[in-house]
Order: structure tokens, then C-alpha cells, then sequence
DNA sequence: ACAAAGTACTTTGTAATACAAAGTAAATCA
DNA sequence: TGATTTACTTTGTATTACAAAGTACTTTGT
């Protein structure tokens, strides 16, 4: 589809995915490919960050395609779980793929 | 130093070294530990980054103290040699280690 | 019953950034 | 004597990451 000699740079480690490279993005990840589900109040908890940035996070993941939000209540108090759909699970696994490799191979290796 | 119990989070993913998180900054630094010394010529050439990018990632490193650089002329031109100091070296093992270990080890593991 | 405090968030404000575009200074070419 | 090239730096702008403030409740005193 691209030229034959198309940039090879789209393999390098200046095309990383930079919805995942954020630190406190990608522990939420982490966390979310093991449980398969999770409230915010665990993710609060197990990640540190404040309710604000978890927030903004969860905001930038859920429109992102990589993650689902699912409010309701529970004990008349709002409830909100996250979990990680198939799209998130393909782009965190990529990311971690691409990243391994960069850190593994130094140039001229 | 710290108390004995003190955060754990320090060796956590999000108390990463930004300076060479971003990727840019980190493909400048792994040119570097390979080379040595290099000119900017050839890190422009190599990363394909803008030189406006690739001058303002060059005097980030520098201020962190992780990169030398020295500026004289050649055949009447400026040029500007590159260098990863001793600090810079320490810092992009120690983000290697980090980050390495960041993606080996999913929570509950 | 009513106020104060707590819970589970979201929104707003701000300083830091990454990148692109424009600018600079000296040398070389036409 | 311009015009172009080389090797950069500076400036401008849109995007962020984080903190602080706000919201919409429920629960706990008194």
C-alpha cells in the first residue's frame, strides 16, 4: 500500500502509541489486562493518582477506543467500572511488543 | 535515607525519567550510547527529526546533564558534537532497567 | 430535622511540553 | 551583488498532565 520504500521510522520508536507511553496510562492498563475488570475506586487505590488525573486518564482511554465505562450505583452510591475492551487489549500488547524491541535493540545492532 | 517504609511508588512506572521518556529524547540517547560522540548532522539524519525538534530535545538533555555538547566549525561551519556524559549514561540504563521491568512484570505478578 | 462531613467523582485552571514555522548568521554559488 | 544553502536557534501554538475547585449526592452526628 505504501511506497516500497516507505518510512521505516513507522516501526521505530518515535511512532509509539502515546495514549499508552503516559506513565499513569499505562499502569491503569496493566491493571486493567489482568483483572479484566475494575472499579475506579481499585484503580484509585492500587495507582496513587488522585481522583482528578484518574479521571482525565480514564476520559483519554475511554475515547481512545481502549477502554469501557460502565456507570451505575451501587449502594445508592455511584459505581463506575472499567474494563479493557479488545481494541485496548490489541494496542497495549502492541505496546509492549514495540517497546521491548526498542529497548532491547540499540541502533546498529 | 528515605523512611524505611517510603514510597513504593518510586520504583513504580509512573516515577519514570521523563527526560528520556519521550521518545525523541530516547532515540537521541540510544544513538549516543552507541556512538560515543556524535554530530548533530547525524542525529538529524538518523532520528529524521525537524531541526527545531531535534535542538530543542538537544538542549533538554543538556540541562538535564545528560549529554555534552560542544560547538566549533568545521571547514568554516558551525558544528555541533554530541556526547552522553556520564550522568546521561547512569540515567539512560537505569530508564532501560526501569521500563524493561515495567513491561515484564504485569501487577499480581 | 438540619447541618456537617464523607464519597465518588468531573470540571476548570495553569504551567510545562512537543512540534512546526519562522528567523538568524555565515558561507558559497550564479 | 544578490540568491541560495547550511546549520542551526527562537518563537508561536495547540496539546498535555497535574492540582485545585466544584458537583451531586449519601451518611453521620446532634
Amino acid at each position: 500500500m505504501s511506497s516500497p520504500d516507505s518510512d521505516n521510522r513507522d516501526n521505530h520508536i518515535t511512532g509509539i502509541d502515546r495514549v499508552i507511553h503516559e506513565p499513569a496510562r499505562y499502569l491503569i492498563m496493566a491493571y486493567l489486562s489482568v483483572a479484566e475488570s475494575a472499579d475506579a475506586i481499585f484503580l484509585q487505590r492500587q495507582t496513587g493518582l488522585t481522583w482528578g488525573n484518574l479521571s482525565s486518564h480514564l476520559s483519554k482511554l475511554e475515547s481512545a477506543g481502549y477502554i469501557a465505562v460502565i456507570k451505575d450505583y451501587l449502594d445508592k452510591k455511584p459505581h463506575t467500572m472499567l474494563q479493557m475492551t479488545g481494541e485496548g487489549r490489541k494496542a497495549f500488547n502492541n505496546y509492549r511488543d514495540r517497546m521491548k524491541q526498542a529497548l532491547e535493540e540499540l541502533p546498529g545492532s
